[in-house]
RNA sequence: GCCCCUGUAGCUCAGUGGCAGAGCACUUCUUUGGUAAAGAAGAGGUCAUGGGUCCGAUUCCCAUCAGGGGCUCCA
C-alpha cells in the first residue's frame, strides 16, 4: 500500500474526512470494526465491519453526527508507537483488520497513529490541522467491498463521499455527477431509439440493436475495415461454435471455463451423446490458429501474416458484473492476431499503434490512458516463465511507445500470462475505467497450438502471436462514444444524418424528392412528414440529435431550395439542393 | 458470484392494508403551421413472479427473477 498519490491539501482533506467518518459511525454503530480508509480520486471511502447492515437512509444521521463532531474542532494528532505496543492495544479493542495492517507494514517502518479528539486510528498522515476544518462534505453511496480485495474475504460495508474545499466545489461537483447521469448511454441508447435489453425474452447481457444502433454498428465496423485494409490486414471469418477439444489444447479450458457458456452436447441419431461438445466461441485465437496451421505450410516470407476478424464472441460473465453495452455477454471484438517472427515484434507493434491512434483520432477519443502492462517478480505469480523473450518483449514494447510519441504508464502485474501488452483505457460518464484498444504479446499459445514456419536455414520455428484490438468491442466502444458526444454523434457517424421537415401536407412530394437524392448522393436521409406543427417536428428532431435538419416550404419549392438547420447551430438559411449536398460533403470530413 | 438499493401503463415517475393515478408516447378527429411542444376525445396496468401473514395485500414478510451502485473478474 505504498502507492499513495501525493499528500496534496485535497488528499489531506478528504484523508481526515473519511477518519471523520470513521468516527461517527462508531459513535452510532458500537461495535464496529475498522478496516481502511482512503481518499480517492473526487472523494474517500472507509470499509466497516458491521453487525447490522448500514443503508443509505443513515447517512442524513451519520452527516449530522460528523458535523457535530468538527463542532469541537479537535487537533488531528500524531501519535508514534512502537509496534507491540500499537498491536497490543488494536487487539484490546478488537480491531482484528487494524492488527493485521500492523502486522504486514514492513519491519523498518515507524507505526503511527492520528488522534482527533477521543477517537484514535491507525494512520500514516498527513491530515489537516483540525476537525473543524471540515466542511463541505456529502456521503454517496454504500457498496460491498472484500476485504483486501480477495473474493475469499469477508465482505465488508464501505462507504463513499466526496469532500471539498468550498461549498462551490461541492456544489460543483454535485452537478457534473447530475450531467453526468444524463449521458449515461443506457439512458441515452433508449430515449434515442439505438439498442435496448430483454433480459426476460432474450436473456440478460445480450443487447439487441434497433434499426439505427445498427446503423452505427455498420458504419463503426466498416470504418475499421477499411482502415485495417489500407494498413495490410486480411479480414477472415471463423463462425461462432468451436469444438472444445481445441479450448483443451489451448489451455482456455483450464483457465477460461468460467467464463464460457456451458457445453452443447452433440448427440448421434438414437439421441445418445456422442462424446463431441460445442462452445460457444469465447475468443478467436485458436480459431486462427487452426486457420494458420491448416491453410498450408509457412515459410518466414508469409510473415508477417495479419488474420482480423469481425466477430461475435460470448462470454458467460457473472451476473453481478453486466453492465449495459459497457460488460456483455454477446460482444463484437475487431479482433486481430498478427504471427510475426521476434523480430518483428517492435515494427508489427508500432504498426497497430499507428493505426489504434488513427482510429481513436477520427472518432475524436481523447480521454484516454496508454497502460503498459507487465509481469512482476513475484515467483508465484501466473506469468510464464521465460525471462529471455519477456525483456525482449518489453523493451520492444517500451521503445515502440516511445518512438511513436505515446504518453503511457507502466503497470507492473498487469500483463497476460502469456506475454506484455499495451492497453487503452477510456472512462465513461460517471468515471469507470474501460478497456478498449489492447495489443498483446503472446509466446506461449503458437506452441501450444503446433504454428510453425520454415526460416531462412530451412529450420521449422513457432511464430510470436500479437493479439490487437482497435476498438476493443463494437459494443464498449459505442457506449462509451454515446457518453463521449452525449448522443450527438458527428456527421459521418449518425444513425440518420439528415431529415427533411415539410412545412405542410403540400410540401411532402417535393421533400421526397430532395430525400432521394441525398440517399442517391450517399447519404441517410428522411422525411419527417407527420401531422405535427412544424415546430414540434423540428424539436423531436433536435431532441434526436439528428446533425442536419432541412426545412421545406412555399418558397423552397418555388426557388428550389431548402432551408439548413445545423444541430445546435440553429437556421443557416436557405441553400439550393447543389448546395445543400456541397455542405453535406463537406460535412462528411 | 458477493454486499446494499430498486421493480406500478411503451417511457419518466406519483400513490395506497379496502374502485389504480399524472405527464409524455399511442389511436381517432379538428388543425396545414417558416425554425425547439396546436386543440379535443379515446384506448392502455394480473402494481416483476411465486409463496406467506391478514376478513382483505399492489402496499407488510420470505423466496426467485431482473435492473442499478460497488467488490472480485474482464473487451
Amino acid at each position: 500500500m505504498n502507492n499513495a498519490p501525493p499528500p496534496d491539501e485535497l488528499y489531506r482533506l478528504r484523508h481526515s474526512t473519511a477518519h471523520l467518518l470513521a468516527e461517527a459511525v462508531g459513535e452510532l454503530f458500537p461495535g464496529v470494526k475498522y478496516a481502511i480508509g482512503p481518499p480517492i480520486e473526487d472523494g474517500f471511502y472507509y470499509d466497516f465491519d458491521l453487525a447490522t447492515p448500514l443503508k443509505e437512509e443513515d447517512f442524513e444521521r451519520i452527516e449530522a453526527k460528523m458535523k457535530e463532531i468538527t463542532k469541537k474542532n479537535a487537533l488531528f494528532e500524531r501519535v508514534e508507537m512502537d509496534r507491540a505496543e500499537a498491536r497490543a492495544i488494536c487487539d484490546a479493542e478488537g480491531q482484528p483488520y487494524k492488527v493485521q495492517l500492523i502486522d504486514d507494514l514492513p519491519e523498518d517502518e515507524q507505526i503511527t497513529f492520528y488522534k482527533q479528539g477521543e477517537w484514535t486510528d491507525l494512520c500514516r498522515g498527513p491530515h489537516v490541522p483540525r476537525t473543524g476544518n471540515l466542511k463541505h462534505f456529502k456521503l454517496l453511496s454504500t457498496a460491498g467491498a472484500y476485504w483486501r480485495g480477495s473474493e475469499k474475504n469477508k465482505m465488508l460495508t464501505r462507504v463513499y463521499g466526496t469532500a471539498w474545499k468550498t461549498r462551490e466545489d461541492l456544489d460543483a461537483y454535485l452537478n457534473r455527477l447530475e450531467e453526468a447521469r444524463a449521458r449515461d448511454h443506457r439512458k441515452l441508447g433508449r430515449e434515442l431509439g439505438l439498442f435496448l435489453f430483454a433480459p426476460e425474452q432474450i436473456g440478460s447481457g445480450i443487447p439487441l440493436f434497433l434499426p439505427k444502433g445498427e446503423m452505427l454498428r455498420h458504419t463503426m465496423e466498416s470504418y475499421v475495415r477499411e482502415v485495417q485494409t489500407r494498413y495490410g490486414y486480411s479480414h477472415v471469418w471463423t463462425g461462432h461454435l468451436v469444438r472444445e477439444d481445441l479450448y483443451k489444447l489451448s489451455g482456455h479450458y483450464d483457465n477460461y471455463k468460467d467464463a464460457m457458456f456451458p457445453p452443447m452436447q452433440d448427440t448421434n441419431d438414437k439421441g445418445e451423446l456422442t462424446g463431441i461438445n460445442y462452445r460457444l466461441k469465447p475468443m478467436n485465437c485458436p480459431s486462427h490458429m487452426t486457420l494458420y496451421n491448416l491453410s498450408g505450410l509457412k515459410s518466414y516470407r508469409d510473415l508477417p501474416l495479419r488474420y482480423a476478424e469481425f466477430a461475435t464472441l460470448y462470454r458467460y460473465e457473472k451476473t453481478g458484473e453486466l453492465s449495459g453495452l459497457t460488460r456483455v455477454r454477446a460482444l463484437t471484438q475487431d479482433d486481430c492476431h498478427i504471427f510475426c517472427t521476434e523480430d518483428q515484434i517492435e515494427s508489427e507493434f508500432s504498426l497497430a499503434l499507428k493505426l489504434i491512434r488513427e482510429v481513436l483520432e477520427r472518432y475524436g477519443f481523447s480521454d484516454y490512458r496508454v497502460r503498459l502492462s507487465l509481469r512482476d517478480d513475484n515467483p508465484e505469480s501466473k506469468f510464464v516463465q521465460d525471462d529471455e523473450k519477456w525483456t525482449k518483449a518489453e523493451s520492444a514494447l517500451r521503445s515502440s511507445l516511445i518512438a511513436n510519441n505515446v504518453e503511457y504508464f507502466e503497470a507492473e502485474g498487469e500483463a497476460a500470462f502469456y506475454g506484455p501488452k499495451a492497453d487503452f483505457i477510456a472512462r465513461d460518464a460517471l468515471g469507470r475505467d474501460w478497456q478498449i484498444s489492447t495489443i498483446q504479446v503472446d509466446f506461449i499459445q503458437p506452441s501450444r497450438l503446433g504454428c510453425t514456419y520454415i526460416d531462412e536455414e530451412g529450420k521449422e520455428r513457432t511464430p510470436v502471436v500479437l493479439h490487437r484490438a482497435v476498438t476493443g468491442t463494437t459494443e464498449r466502444f459505442l457506449g462509451v462514444l454515446i457518453e463521449q458526444y452525449a448522443g450527438a454523434f458527428p456527421f459521418w457517424l449518425a444513425p440518420v444524418q439528415i431529415v427533411l421537415v415539410p412545412i405542410a401536407d403540400r410540401h411532402a412530394e417535393y421533400a421526397n424528392e430532395i430525400c432521394e437524392r441525398l440517399k442517391a448522393a450517399g447519404f441517410r436521409a428522411e422525411v419527417d412528414a407527420r401531422n405535427e406543427k412544424m415546430n414540434k417536428r423540428i424539436r423531436e428532431n433536435e431532441l434526436q440529435k439528428i446533425p442536419v435538419i432541412l426545412v421545406m416550404g412555399d418558397r423552397d419549392v418555388e426557388a428550389g431550395t431548402a432551408s439548413v438547420r445545423r444541430r445546435s447551430e440553429g437556421d443557416l438559411g436557405a441553400k439550393t439542393i447543389e448546395e445543400v449536398l456541397d455542405y453535406c460533403r463537406e460535412l462528411m470530413k
